[in-house]
DNA sequence: GACGTGACAGCGC
DNA sequence: GGCGCTGCCACGT
């Protein structure tokens, strides 16, 4: 599919994850059929700062880690409802979120 | 057109 | 479980 095409369909999945979840890169790159471009989609995210209807907040890396350079984050998520570790990152275990369909 | 960089993921140590 | 290396794709210089 075309890129532009990727990238607004990341910002449609991002914007389907409830309140109080989150997701990762990779899982939505999966659910757009193209796990390899799991970067893309935190290319996207960085475009997305243009698209406020986007709560990029929620997505975070496979490791549960929120977005360097974006402390702000941390608070949003707490708003959410989200529970942080000591080490700041979430636990996936707990909040992580996957759409089943596209 | 080529090189370097980056909101990442997965695997090995 | 934490740290490091490699593969990936697109964008900026």
């Amino acid at each position: 599919m075309k890129k532009e095409d990727f990238y607004f369909r990341v910002y449609e999945v991002v914007g389907r994850i409830p309140k109080g979840r989150v997701t990762t890169y990779g899982a939505i790159a999966r659910m757009l059929g193209e796990p390899q471009r799991s970067r893309m989609v935190g290319q996207a995210m960085h475009y997305a700062s243009f698209y406020t209807e986007v709560p990029c907040h929620r997505v975070v890396n496979s490791q549960g880690r929120l977005v360097p350079h974006w402390d702000q984050q941390r608070t949003l998520l707490k708003m959410e409802g989200i529970h942080f570790k000591e080490n700041g990152f979430i636990d996936l275990k707990v909040h992580f979120w996957e759409d089943a369909g596209v």
